[in-house]
DNA sequence: TTCCCGCATCAAGAAGTTGTTAAGACAATA
DNA sequence: TATTGTCTTAACAACTTCTTGATGCGGGAA
């Protein structure tokens, strides 16, 4: 969060809703965003990264979950959900899939503002990544989904770029082949340990410079494996 | 949090309330503590750190108020509110007092429960950022799982690590030969007491400036071995 | 001094882990 | 149904770690 005042980026696709969001939150010196589709609103995240996020559930586009989904992959913007009244199992799904907090329509401003005050004080500890990560020939594009090696597009399959952001999530840290596997495949499949050897090759093979001697993808013999990129990055 | 169960403190005077709060989560095999008054609560949350407050704002003996702003003074952990509905004003004084969520009695289960969960995702991620122990010129990053050298990465195998923690672990501390077979090789191995020396003397040569006399990884003749490091670091 | 004992060090082979390739299974698509 | 791309699985080569025995060192006791 920089030193100007905290900016908030309002994902809803009713324009009443909307115009009263800005009204109660203007009054408060935010600086705000809108976006009245999910997509629109990935790309304003990306282009100018917000304090928090105001994410209604209901939009015409992108599934709310997927929204969040998609947002957590390269943030850590506190989310704050609206959403309509009795939907408690939507309200869970949203909170276990990232979200930090939720607010049932029709809201009070006051509670609203109340937990967006709560959310920035959060966040407030945390900082905000960047939405391209690049090591060595590698960029990657974390919102639109693509990998680039010295500005060629690499293809990845969908594990594949799932291990990939599972281990530039984790940079730095060794990361136990179980672990891999719970994250990546899913919390049934905690036995087929090669899975990740395979897939660890073929990263390698696709993205490293010499795939017999990793720069990035590191083995730790007897634990797991390692991605390494310098911090200065 | 510790590799242990999440503990959740309720504070909360009526009693059919808090024995449904007991049901629900201990449903969930979170460990819990109760306290029926605000003092209690205080006390408790001392001798015992939760992981996470469940706190209710209409205590017989202390304000709500006042119980976050003495919890706040010494601890970070996450606060969920629990309020009767239409106390506005007291929601939003909580949430900017410090708490960090609020649920509208009568609560659905599910969604409390999400809510503790994304509670303990926070405290989580912030327990995550550093736990680094340094002696002489080494840096051991117990999070990442690497080990530095003047700066300088140190590669060792996971019984070397797996002794290293044991050591620091029980710092000043003369730990025998069985007691380190016991930890490192598991309780099968009471036996070979040549391993711990051929581990110990690859430590020493990873980690010692001159590991023909160490510094840290000292000899106990007759007993077995201890880690000295100055208590300040 | 010489012997003895516990500790340190080294290195070779055993045991176990990881890398690599490729073929078959499977699912989605045309 | 054929095609394509992806995932799973197996086999084996290459590599790392662990275990083990041989050897050397040093202090204390005879």
């Amino acid at each position: 969060m920089s030193t100007t005042s905290p900016l908030i980026l309002i994902i809803e696709d009713e324009l009443p809703i909307r115009r009263f969001l800005r009204a109660s939150l203007s009054d408060e010196s935010y600086r705000l965003n809108e976006a009245s589709t999910g997509m629109e609103g990935l790309r304003v995240a990306q282009q100018q990264p917000p304090d928090v996020v105001l994410l209604d559930l209901g939009l015409p586009d992108l599934d709310g979950q997927e929204i969040i989904r998609r947002l957590r992959e390269w943030s850590k913007v506190p989310i704050i959900v609206l959403s309509a009244r009795d939907q408690e199992a939507q309200k869970i799904q949203a909170l276990d899939g990232g979200a930090d907090d939720f607010v049932t329509k029709p809201f009070a401003v006051g509670e609203l503002l109340a937990r967006i005050r709560t959310a920035l004080r959060h966040s407030n500890a945390e900082a905000m990544e960047s939405s391209v990560v690049e090591f060595g020939e590698v960029r990657v594009d974390l919102v639109a989904r693509v990998v680039y090696r010295n500005n060629k597009e690499i293809h990845l399959t969908p594990l594949e770029y799932k291990l990939l952001l599972t281990m530039l999530k984790h940079n730095g840290k060794v990361l136990t082949h179980r672990f891999l596997l719970r994250e990546v495949w899913g919390p049934s499949d905690t036995t087929e340990l090669h899975y990740v050897r395979v897939f660890v090759a073929n990263l390698r093979k696709k993205l490293e410079r010499d795939p017999a001697r990793p720069e990035y993808f590191l083995t730790e013999p007897g634990v797991g494996y390692r991605f390494a990129r310098a911090i200065s990055q």
